[in-house]
DNA sequence: TTGAAAGCGCTAACAG
DNA sequence: CTGTTAGCGCTTTCAA
């Protein structure tokens, strides 16, 4: 046993950096450039370094690290232009969490930028190589795109792509849902609310955004698996792309309905909702077409309530925005991420669960 | 302007402490016992110093604040003892918050109770004084408990109660969800899967652990609501008291199943879901009838899996003791909550979007 | 009733 | 390549 009196080596409490520094017989500010991997150090140091880190199982304090940092971490959020709602609930949801960034040190920009141009969405990426830490992207999956998140992360910026993955680049966490699964689920629930495995019995109008969007394409594979090996009676009409715009899909469910009197249900994969939502009411077959759809709006919210709707499949943008921040400072902290926490649920709400 | 070249006075960067020690010209021990509520401040500096703080719009900067405390906050879970597959999902969470917990210095306490002796319950609800700084209890909602929550609170000690509310108390926050609205929520997700407002005809039973347990009386309450005022087809009988036994819960359903040839569905309000789904095997009917219950234990996940259950409904557990952990030291920290982040949603789980 | 001062554990100049 | 040092913003003795 050393006899040395000084505080602290595993006993009482966490180890410091200070412990580490006694234990590795170097100094804080060595200490300090191995953990965050800063160059100018000899291997030998290094080694030692690691060494007493895992022997007294040091973890960085992440209260002291925030406190100590003179600068923030600058976040920037790339999110399609346009008004679709879901975009602008995320939107909402960064302005809103101000005050949390505050408190960590976290500073956030937000950039708009037109999601289906590949072209100058890769530039728009590239345009962020130092401007920030850490960028969060919704991005369509182009193989330009991925060029360029391999190109930022490349250069030391972290990439988190939100919403919709990119999932051959090297970003590093992918904050969303599993599409695949979230079509399974709107399979089930339509065939379901349908009559069942057995009772269920004629057609299934699509209308998705565009089969190009990955998550939207995902989302209807999904809805097909289930639909053919288990609703062998409901009869999946293919897909019309309603381009997540209102007024289209309003026109296209409106000959829908005209074309296919035989419709019971209509599954929504994308945006516009509202769309279908008014189609259906003017027809007079709101509630009795089983309508299912994404995204927790407040006029999908209104179509809950008042049985438009028969339940909206979604994705917590509150969530998904935290979970990216948080995610974000933890590459520059390595503070522990709890995947638990991280994964962002396929929620599923009826006008009885809402929030 | 006054010219001295002080830093910060609100313009770049938050207030501090000393920004709002020199406003109030007094020193920042004082602003502190201010803040923090402590004896011993003229009347004429306590009022100087909270101008001080609405002027510049001070918060404190929590990072600092927790480095700063030499001791850590204690927490004290107060769960049932017994083997309930939540609560023992409720207790892992705990154990795997310890990470977070130590970064937050705080530290957590559980302890076993019998739930359904009032008696002993308060008197444990009691003994939590001077033992911690904030109680998070899983409580029967009895009058006796109540009265220890509130003296635990007079005591100065944090309440929140935890899946179970007490709402009478004066315990500072409930963790939970709503239990009508999941009642509700069951009640559509019966209704919509055995046939709809129309289709739907036969016989529903229900099996509660008891009636006497706040959140069981809730759930049927909503249940029953749903069913009457839109199903009339359907027939709900009358509750059963399972005692959240599977032992006992499977042979109430053998006899459920037995007496009622037209039963179509069964929605379990609490716990020993196991039992249920043995008589439904054993019976040949797994599947056929409509069966909804409560809690993702690894045993729901399994029979919504094979078609044995149509539906869970779910808290999660995981975030339900983060909030509580969260709740809990905003009050010592003043620290601001998210409301939105902290409401525990009612999950549904179809086989398609489990976790 | 009030203030001065010593840290908490870490980061980042600035010197060697 | 390495060490010293001055804080970050707050809490808490200890004196006055």
């Amino acid at each position: 046993m050393p006899s040395t009196p000084q505080r602290n080596a595993g006993q009482i409490g966490r180890a410091t950096l200070s412990d580490v520094a006694r234990e590795a017989d170097v100094s804080l500010a060595t200490v300090d450039r191995v953990l965050n991997k800063r160059p100018g150090v000899h291997a030998r140091s290094i080694a030692q370094v690691q060494e007493a880190v895992n022997r007294l199982n040091y973890r960085p304090d992440p209260s002291a690290a925030r406190l100590a940092r003179p600068h923030p971490h600058r976040v920037s959020f790339l999110l399609p232009a346009g008004t679709n709602t879901f975009v602008e609930m995320l939107r909402e949801q960064i302005a809103g969490s101000d005050g949390w960034m505050e408190d960590h040190r976290v500073t956030a920009q937000t950039h708009a930028v037109d999601v289906f141009e590949p072209q100058r969405l890769a530039r728009r990426v590239l345009s962020l190589r130092g401007q920030c830490d850490t960028a969060v992207v919704m991005a369509l999956d182009h193989p330009l795109v991925q060029a360029a998140i391999d190109e930022l992360v490349e250069h030391g910026i972290g990439v988190i792509t939100l919403v919709s993955d990119v999932p051959k680049s090297r970003r590093q966490h992918f904050v969303g849902i599993d599409n695949v699964a979230a079509g399974r689920t709107a399979g089930t629930l339509v065939g379901r609310f349908s009559g069942g495995p057995k009772g269920a019995k004629g057609e299934v109008g699509v209308i998705v955004g565009s089969l190009s969007l990955r998550d939207h394409a995902e989302r209807s594979l999904g809805f097909g698996q289930v639909m053919s090996a288990e609703y062998p009676g409901l009869k999946v009409l293919p897909p019309m792309e309603g381009k997540d715009d209102p007024e289209l899909t309003k026109e296209l469910s409106a000959r829908l309905l005209a074309a296919h009197p035989k419709l019971v249900a209509l599954y929504s994969v994308g945006a516009g909702n509202r769309g279908i939502s008014a189609t259906l009411k003017a027809s007079g077959r709101a509630g009795k077409i089983v309508f299912v759809g994404h995204e927790l709006t407040p006029a999908a919210r209104a179509d809950l309530l008042d049985g438009t709707m028969a339940a909206v499949i979604n994705q917590d943008a509150g969530h998904e925005i935290r979970s990216a921040l948080r995610l974000a400072i933890a590459r520059l902290t390595r503070e522990a991420v709890h995947a638990d926490q991280e994964r962002i649920r396929i929620d599923i709400y009826l006008k009885d669960n809402l929030p």
